[in-house]
DNA sequence: AATGAATGAGCATTCATTCAT
DNA sequence: CATGAATGAATGCTCATTCAT
């Protein structure tokens, strides 16, 4: 957890107060911003949300502009922070191993999510370049696996950053259309893409017939 | 054309002035709800594009909502109007066609595909309606063709509808990335993504053929 | 008049209403500004005054600080104006020329003066150097009636730029206690400052018996 | 010294920390108030000058026009002790004592004095009145030299309450334009106006021995 | 078709001040 | 004495929209 959220308890729960209403401006922010979009929220929405009056959001972030800045910058760090600690059984396949993990976190943080692909544009200069970078790290971890395995033989993949992107952005569409309690669990949404991921990238299929592949 | 300034256009040039500028207003209101976003883009500023004063926008659109779904409707409609009239070789694997069309017009209508992924929240309910049927529609084009395909035994897909939204998310993303006069041309793109498509979908390689493998 | 009211009648009265409002609200500031001084007084008090919504007022001027601009360099202007177009006879010795005009000038032009030396500071520094300027030329004039008053002997000053400056504050205070009605008429006000002004640049007084001063 | 603070120094330094404080605040205030006036301060400016937190002033001052009150009040009071206290030697003409007196004080404390007049205004009704009174106080220490000496028939003064009034701004008008370093010294200053002020008020020469003059 | 002026609601932000800790 | 958090009101300004001209 990289959230700002995340220093509360430094000195003791001495002045938790205005820690936690920081984590529901956070939270009631979030939430808007995915709801309607940053320029569609206003100040005063999420204050009522959060059950204060707007001038008190001052107290805890110096603009709006910051709030935004705050949620894109942790959620980057959160997400990379996640995949460095990910628990899937490390024996597994590298890739099978990113897939699962990317579906899973990106059903799971949703919001985060959304925002972080929609919002960029009104991130100011400064923090869009913070958080393309860790955007970019991120994607560097894919890259990264499948040139490993396309040395090894496992994939083929023509242009590793261009599958990358394309991985990506197949599995980063999920949220999008993906309702709980929809026909497909999250389970076969995950077994599914991996399986779409998985053969896209697969050593070209033998040319149907010909049995000479063990080269 | 499905815009909506084609619909007047009956009567030849006898009104060009009111035309012209209300061509001139989706024009600026596309690039500018493109790059900044519908909501923190204001009336005032499209008007200033147009050269134009604020009011006179009323003479061509009710409101800005209705700039917004002008847009986003005869996108929509262009887009299927397009596919219907696609000129590719009938003869091509329809998947082929299908990933090589939505390539080459998500590449050129890049900020009409834009704003209709992003500005779905901002569209009234009865507008949104109508995008996503005519989404839907677009997206059962594939669908079909992947349906087809399978039984035919040309792809092997578990689930046609993930596949499907699986295969555009991933094509739909490359705007977002690619820019004119770097490594890869569109015609690099369009080779690459259609590889991966066809892999993702591809039948399993035989499995009697594939004992050999290093399973 | 430097007023930009001035330019209302350029293409007769087509348009008069928008004038009319910029010229209420010129009022309106002038009072409030000299009232309260500019950084107490708010646009939506202007606004309530003028019998406008707040809004409006930006019709007219773009911001607060446009409107106090506005003030202050029309009136650096009118009373430069004033003094190039002084009906004051011009056979009258100069420095009672001045004096008279000034006094004159500023119990007519109070509020104007009182805010152009109250409100310089909250003048942008662009602004403010345009007023600086005008303050200088004005002062010019009265260092010029005294250092040509010198050269021929009428005046006898050490200093000419100090004595300007010493003679206008001197004036310029008047507006601050004077108020109509009271014992002292405009009139009485006006002779009794011309004999300070007077007195105090008169050639020295000769040490009180030589009747040596034909010189 | 009239400042507040000195009335509570009686026990000996036993709270030097509050009272340090609340010397801290007044001279920030009043730096703050003199740059850029009353209304345009705000007590967060005030307290990040002291280095404290807004809420702290609250402390020392029971209100932002408190501070104010204090400043103008116990500069009135700290001018009016000043003089009663003046070490000018007693030999000389009262008129020059009062002159050289007033450009001393006026030139080392400025900001006191400037904003003892700018910001009359914004003194509550009560404060106003006790001001004004001190001020009266002290121009009557001018009138009544004024009106002694032309009984002596030292000066000639037709109005004495006017005289006061046209040196007291001529002299007030100083500390406006003198920067420190310039081509005058504050002596050389002190020389001019005196002449000046010295000039104005003196008797006219004798007409009996005038009649020579160019009439 | 376009303008200039207006509206009424809303915006992000700042303010002096309070008060429990 | 100082703090951090809050309030309630206000600030300058912008907005989409209307409408007489």
């Amino acid at each position: 957890m990289a959230n700002a959220a995340a220093k509360t308890q430094i000195r003791g729960p001495s002045r938790p107060k205005g820690q936690e209403t920081a984590a529901r401006v956070r939270e009631a922010a979030l939430k808007r911003f995915a709801a309607s979009g940053y320029a569609a929220v206003s100040m005063r929405e999420i204050a009522a949300d959060v059950g204060v009056r707007p001038g008190a959001l001052y107290n805890h972030f110096l603009t709006k502009q910051d709030i935004l800045k705050d949620l894109m910058l942790s959620h980057m760090a959160d997400l990379l922070e996640a995949w460095d600690s990910c628990d899937l059984g490390s024996d597994m396949d590298p890739l099978e191993r990113f897939v699962r993990f990317h579906i899973r976190y990106h059903l799971e943080k949703a919001d985060e999510v959304f925002i972080s692909y929609m919002e960029l544009r009104n991130l100011e200069p400064e923090n869009f370049d913070v958080v393309e970078a860790e955007r970019r790290r991120y994607e560097a971890i894919l890259t990264e696996i499948l040139l490993e395995g396309a040395a090894a033989g496992r994939y083929a993949v023509a242009e590793p950053k261009v599958a990358t992107r394309a991985i990506i952005a197949m599995l980063t569409g999920i949220p999008s259309w993906y309702r709980a309690g929809g026909r497909l669990s999250k389970q076969d949404i995950e077994e599914l893409y991996l399986e779409l991921a998985r053969k896209a990238v697969a050593p070209d299929a033998p040319p149907s017939l010909t049995g000479d592949r063990m080269t």
